[in-house]
DNA sequence: GCTTGACCTCAACTTAGCTTGAGGTTGCAT
DNA sequence: ATGCAACCTCAAGCTAAGTTGAGGTCAAGC
């Protein structure tokens, strides 16, 4: 193994296709913990790439930055996520996906009906209840972007 | 027929349950024009009780207020939207939904062919490609909340 | 040992869709 | 004719997920 495994940031950017400032506003937040030199530069983990490149993946399946944030709090800073990791983090993922898809066919369903009658009448309209419905929960999934 | 038709924006509020300031802030983005008083207040057509509902209710099928105002853009102020409009304006809806179910679906199943996997593997992995795709293009659905 | 590119912090700006507040005016019922 | 609720405008603030820029420091190759 080589002495020396740590990254700078600019490496990570490279390997991971995150811009520089993406990576510091992720350590804001709290997502990575890069070390530092005595200069006061950051130093990341190989483990970081991976991390990262979930970070990636899970917002590209809608979830937030505080809900992945969630998601990886059971994985120590440097550790790589393993097999086991993955499965019980897109097991959660895969529920929320599998509501998303659930409320979307049950819009195009009241859609469907809702089709060349017209109403818009508050109150009575299925869609219309429906979107309330689903519309107050204030943290509900938020997709695709 | 009564003489005096003209909602205050307080009455279109509790006949919408929209708020007051929300009101306003659609009239700035051009998505209603209502009269005004000899002193300066907003007088509403009772037909915009309907054009704000279709508001709500577009909006939470994921419509951005700027493509509502496409979608309204034929629909001459002071018109209540009828079933022909109705149809028009959901038919295009229902292709944006019927597409978002799609991409969700495929994610589903690319993600399905990844638990157990664990491999994370940027250019490999299906799911980080598959997020690519849809990630890129600026303008795509944006949904649920 | 010096140059230069990569790094640092901090603050301000971006879009969407509003809300909140300050400070002032209107209109309707009594 | 007056009281006061409802209205008005304008400016600033909020969240999310960053980007951009100014001004300054670090580290590595020659």
């Amino acid at each position: 193994m080589k002495a020396n495994d740590l990254l700078p940031i600019g490496d990570l950017a490279r390997r991971t296709g995150l811009s520089v400032s993406a990576i510091r506003f992720y350590e804001e937040k709290g997502l990575v913990e890069p070390h530092r030199t005595a200069g006061n530069q950051r130093r990341f983990l190989r483990s970081d790439i991976r991390r990262l490149s979930f970070i990636l993946i899970a917002q590209k399946l809608g979830l937030s930055l505080s809900e992945i944030e969630d998601a990886l709090a059971g994985l120590p800073q440097g550790r790589t996520p393993n097999a086991a990791d993955w499965k019980r983090i897109s097991g959660e993922v895969k529920q929320r996906i599998d509501a998303q898809i659930a409320a979307l066919e049950k819009v195009r369903e009241d859609l469907d009906g809702c089709i060349g009658c017209g109403c818009l009448s508050l109150k009575k309209c299925a869609l219309y209840n429906a979107g309330d419905k689903w519309g107050e929960g204030g943290s509900g999934p938020r997709v695709l972007r």
